[in-house]
RNA sequence: GUCCCCAUCGUCUAGAGGCCUAGGACACCGCCCUUUCACGGCGAUAACAGGGGUUCGAAUCCCCUUGGGGACGCCA
């Protein structure tokens, strides 16, 4: 039998990270078994669904590269089906039709928690003469009185949840469409789902989608509950806690590879190994070893692991990404340096895309001023011979020389000459030709800078001084 | 409140009865490298929630307590 996994979002919003760590998992599995990975959109929260949301979740996938084998399916275009199960579930006495208003339903409620008992549905429709009824109603699952139900988890082992906890749930809203767990049930049914791998929060869910399952004389998939992922407050991670959405990720500058290998990392592990590649994680993925805790999500070693990619991807492929956050910055590029050779100069020091670009701007663009902290420590009177006699020195370089070595010969000549420490003599420099006090190495600064700029901003920076 | 789940350094984790005076990673701190910032190297601090069992022996198995999380919708 070949695996079939399902990534269920609901389009509500965009793509979560926990989502997004599920549906990893449930990729990769398939990946790793050869099976087939799909995508099913619930759609039935008429209210909140958005086609907005829709798109957003499928480009957040697809800049994952979590690929879907089919879908996505749209639960929204099957309403016959659900009618049609619902109907034999109805006429094998599995289901029923339940007339309360839901001004009895709350107050049921009301009552229930007032005497500290979990608010169930009383089934007081079960037993109605529904001929003579009439008005809006839904239809009810008629839920098993006694016995208890098993839930075989694979990361939780077996769950027992007596079905006496469990309430005659709704299948079918008034307006005909199904709620979530019925929808569920037939749907990885007729998809075929061999694994359904999801949030721990849907646990809870599972009793009653096998009662369903039971009660529609179906065999049961394997269910692997996937721990939550909370915020530093240890409170379930939502957007309280500032980035939630893979978007966001991305919008920050974090690499999709980043993303991924620190999502499959939490709560899950293989040895001691931090790093993973696409095919790493394809073949040490199992389903079994993740954890059953859940974690906190962690954006420090997010970062660290995102600028371990920025330094060992391949610097071509990270163009076009670094260039859309230049761009965000209103910075173009063709108004300076090759992007590959700023992107190999400041990968060191940029923990994402966002950060790098950030940094870049005067490789591009004249600065408005000279930091002002900078200027006073760095660009004080008695710096100005030396910046002039190396001013100097850079002119006499031709274009044809422009490049790192021979700024550096300039910079090391002029400050022998005028005995001077080199750092003395090159931070000031960086301090003028870039605005500020931090950069790549000088000599490569300058040369990214360009010949015709670092002379100019030198020239500006010596008027400054002398004012 | 009821039911369910969970519990190793601040965080992610290794650990599936003796290999553990508990290992790795991130962060933090110190040192080295250094023309800035970084990167890199080296080193330090830091955990088995508590209590009972079981066993020759428990971080590992069982029970209780405590703490945390989740579910209890005509949301998914």
């Amino acid at each position: 039998m070949t695996v079939r996994t399902r990534f269920a979002p609901s389009p509500t919003g965009f793509l979560h990270v926990g989502s997004a760590r599920t549906a990893l998992y449930c990729w990769l599995y398939a990946k790793k078994l050869g099976g087939k990975f799909i995508l099913r959109i619930e759609d039935t929260d008429r209210e909140r669904s958005t086609q907005e949301a829709i798109d957003a979740i499928l480009d957040a996938m697809t800049w994952l590269g979590l690929d879907w084998s089919e879908g996505p399916f749209y639960q929204m275009q099957r309403l016959e089906r659900y009618q049609e199960v619902v109907e034999t579930l109805l006429k094998s006495g599995h289901a029923y039709q339940c007339y309360c208003s839901k001004e009895r339903i709350e107050q049921l409620r009301i009552d229930r928690l007032a005497k500290k008992e979990k608010p169930r549905y009383d089934g007081h429709c079960r037993h109605n003469n529904h001929q003579t009824q009439s008005g809006s109603y839904v239809i009810r699952f008629r839920n098993p009185d006694t016995g208890s139900v098993e839930v075989e988890d694979v990361v939780h082992g077996k769950v027992i949840v007596q079905n006496s906890e469990l309430d005659d749930l709704i299948l079918v809203r008034s307006d005909g469409i199904p709620t979530y767990n019925f929808g569920v049930v037939v749907d990885d049914l007729d998809m075929n789902i061999t694994h359904v791998i999801r949030g721990d929060d849907h646990l809870a869910n599972t009793p009653r989608q096998i009662n369903i399952l039971k009660a529609l004389g179906a065999s049961l998939p394997v269910y692997a509950h996937v721990s939550m992922i909370l915020g530093s407050d240890g409170k379930r991670l939502s957007k309280r806690h500032g980035a939630v959405s893979v978007q966001h990720y991305r919008e920050e500058g974090i690499l999709p590879e980043a993303l991924l290998n620190y999502l499959i990392r939490l709560g899950w592990s293989h040895g001691d190994q931090e790093i993973f590649s696409r095919d790493e994680m394809i073949q040490y993925f199992d389903i079994q070893d993740i954890n059953k805790a859940a974690t906190i999500f962690n954006t420090e070693k997010l970062l660290w692991l995102n600028q371990h990619y920025l330094k060992t991807l391949e610097p071509s492929s990270l163009v076009p990404e670094f260039q859309r956050h230049l761009e965000n910055l209103g910075v173009y590029a063709d108004q300076g340096p090759p992007l590959q050779d700023v992107l190999l100069a400041q990968r060191e020091r940029a923990k994402t895309l966002r950060e790098m670009a950030e940094k870049s701007v005067y490789f591009y663009q004249d600065f408005e001023s000279i930091d002002k902290d900078a200027k006073a420590k760095n660009l004080k009177g008695d710096i100005a011979p030396g910046l002039k006699a190396l001013r100097e020195a850079l002119s006499l370089l031709p274009l044809s020389k422009w490049h790192a070595p021979a700024i550096h010969n300039a910079i090391v000549q002029t400050a022998e000459k005028l005995d001077l420490k080199l750092g003395k003599l090159a931070q000031p420099l960086r301090v003028a030709v870039t605005g500020n006090t931090i950069s790549p190495p000088i000599d490569m600064t300058c040369e990214l800078i360009g010949r015709e700029r670092v002379l100019n901003r030198l020239d500006r920076a010596l008027t400054q001084i002398w004012g």
